[in-house]
DNA sequence: TCTACTTTCTACCACTTGGTAGGCAATGCT
DNA sequence: AGCATTGCCTACCAAGTGGTAGAAAGTAGA
């Protein structure tokens, strides 16, 4: 694999699991076996770095999304499938989530940027759910509050492993696929209209 | 104000809002007119004054819950209270919910005191919802999941303050009563069973 | 083979980090 | 008064930070 891309992946864990300021240039080097100063050829501040990070994880996860919802039906099988791809994600990569959480939590200007790339997901999410809602699948609400509901709480759910860890509950697939559920079911009553 | 008291309030800030790694003693320090080696007098060390803000925010977090529990009746109306008593909060002290999720990111040693102090409050919601739900209040699933869901919920929309900034939401008070609102609907559908 | 370019390296540097040692003034107790 | 304690200070320090300058080594085309 080319250097780039590895600096690009070791650095995503790094910045998604011990945060920005916790992640060192000459720890990431190390891990990687090569000098802080090959890090800066590729990358040319630090900031740099995590910009690209960014950029790529919202990138996957748009990919990801947007595979779900070539993959699904209108109505909620919609919304399902996009809840359990993201979940995907959160298990096979958790870093991906935890570093669009610590980038809103380092505010301006990485987050301004990654704001930018992500608004066209928002936007289309917005705009599907204003046209379920006019069909009569999803309950009628604001559209805009909807997505940013669901995104915390997906977010929330997806990205909680440490906590849940610390407290003692197992993390096993089973519990994993036990706790989707109970989001999904969460997620249905509050969306779905009750059948007349 | 005691001079400790002062540095647990700025550290506290700090923490929630910059990060541990993203908030040094000498920022800190400055921030109180006071030099470093103060802080480090009444707390022998940084993780000492971590330790210190994490057990006062939690506190705080239960104080308020368990005020929002004497002022409440049982069933939805206890929880509708308690989520406007944690909504007020982080809106009063938006750094205590963003150090609760610092140190959730952390991991141990921290952590693991945080849980042994969260302890009570997660099994005394647990007990309650068993209750409620064999009184036929709530909607009958896995308690303890529930609670997981919910805190993961309610941290998720009371600390996603500076991505709504970055998104361009408003954030007046008639905003954030909109949101409060849209997430006690979520709540209540996913909660509340269907009168028959 | 010579040359130009890419990539990685060694050697530094100024600055910040958490933390130690010890001094000095105020306070209160005997 | 004498004395111990408390609280904050100055003076340091070793380690680590992101970043610069420039040499060395590989690589590919002429």
């Amino acid at each position: 694999m080319k250097t780039s891309d590895r600096i690009l992946i070791a650095a995503t864990v790094g910045f998604g699991e011990n945060g920005y300021d916790g992640t060192s240039l000459d720890s990431l080097a190390l891990e990687l076996g090569i000098r802080k100063q090959s890090i800066l050829y590729h990358y040319p501040t630090k900031e740099a770095l995590l910009d690209a990070t960014v950029a790529d994880a919202i990138q996957v996860l748009a990919l990801a999304l947007s595979d779900a919802v070539t993959k699904s039906e209108d109505g909620w099988d919609r919304i399902e499938k996009m809840v359990r791809r993201v979940f995907r994600l959160a298990i096979q990569r958790p870093e991906l989530l935890g570093l669009l959480r610590e980038v809103s939590r380092l505010g301006p200007p990485a987050l301004t940027k990654a704001v930018k790339d992500f608004d066209p997901l928002i936007k289309g999410a917005t705009k599907w759910l204003k046209a379920e809602m006019e069909k009569g699948k999803i309950v009628e609400s604001d559209p805009y509050l909807l997505v940013l509901s669901m995104y915390s709480v997906i977010m929330g759910a997806a990205t909680e492993g440490n906590l849940l860890e610390a407290i003692g509950v197992q993390q096993t697939p089973r519990d994993v696929v036990l706790r989707r559920k109970e989001l999904l079911r969460f997620l249905k009553s509050a969306l779905v209209p009750v059948p007349k």
